[in-house]
DNA sequence: GTGGTCTAGACCACC
DNA sequence: GTGGTCTAGACCACG
């Protein structure tokens, strides 16, 4: 598992690594049901906090991404394509607010349009 | 001179007014050479401490948008097309990245694209 | 780590710590990575406001001398020949001009040369 | 009498004023005794305010380069070996600080001296 | 009145 | 404990 971390970023750890966690998931390369790193061990890999760690887990597993089963360890929901669904959505957002400042710029969507058939 | 500031964003302050500004002049709402409200006034519009503007000055300042002069005033820079194009620019990379994004999720350019024509 | 700082000086106090600390890298006090104090720790061993030593490293940032990453300090760049070469860059220019002020007075290189050899 | 000004630098207005005068003195561009424009004329040839060439020409007067007489006008010393040391040794001075600078950089004189040189 | 600097200190998120 | 942001306000030089 290849989690890219930025500490330049104003985006906190935690949230990128949830961030790249559900990025897997909707990509399948997480299958439903897998297990996932421990708390120590990927912090270890990452060279973070294990309570960085533990706070991104307990975020994804708040938004049913993964689930935690005690003595067991953490796994992915069976349920993928809600994430799937999620993350689209959340990255749609993004564009609109971008499309937003755009349009504050005077550029128009057909602008953009150009832009993206290079 | 209206500026919208957003005080719960993760943005801070003193970029939402660089922010801003670059965008009047950008618009040419700002003409070249204009003088425009000093620290003082302009924090005491916005309701922020003058030490916040300041530093959207300095930023605005060290990009080159703005000329301070000591005593006198701040006035815009008589090179607005260079801000133009850098702020035009910086928007461009945002959606790069932002393609990128959605690439790595999997979806098309011609999805965000269906999403701009709506 | 020693800084001396002149309250009297002309030059504002954060520039002195910039300069100060530019001159440790140039020498190789300060080795490529390696951690430097706290903005807080540091303002206090100077006995001046946190403020002021942020402004220093916010400056040494933005010229690549250091790098911060929140929440875990601030270290020197690993590219510590940049900084020296840099450095000793601006003095040349400052003699430069200090010559070309010479010359505007009709002194000679030689003029300064002597000076040198006293 | 052309006399340049930078507004960006940190050496304030009047300074750069009385150095320049100093600096004709010096290079006999100004006679002994010859009268030079009045407070008001070079303000308004300068774009400044009245009070900042007043300033200088107090300063001036004080370091015995210029005589200001009520109702004549003002005029250069007669004196002018005098300006022409003192203007001397203060660049010596500023001399022997940037050296100062070379060697807590770990740079000797020869440095400079082969600089110098070329 | 204008910008430049600095102090004192607060609150926050993050780790 | 660390940096990031912001407030409140002071003092100064300059013009």
């Amino acid at each position: 598992m290849v989690i890219n971390l930025d500490f330049k970023k104003r985006e906190p750890i935690y949230e990128q690594i949830v961030s790249e966690i559900e990025r897997y998931v909707s990509l399948e390369v997480f299958k439903p049901n897998e297990k996932i790193p421990s708390v120590r061990s990927l912090a270890l890999d990452l060279g973070i906090n294990p309570n960085t760690v533990k706070k991104a887990y307990d975020i994804l597993e708040e938004k049913g991404v993964i689930v935690t089963i005690s003595t067991k360890g953490t796994f992915i929901t069976d349920n993928i394509d809600l994430v799937k669904k999620e993350k689209q959505e959340q990255l749609f957002k993004q564009l609109d607010s971008l499309i937003n400042e755009f349009e504050k710029l005077g550029l128009s969507r057909n602008d953009i349009i150009d832009r993206l058939k290079k």
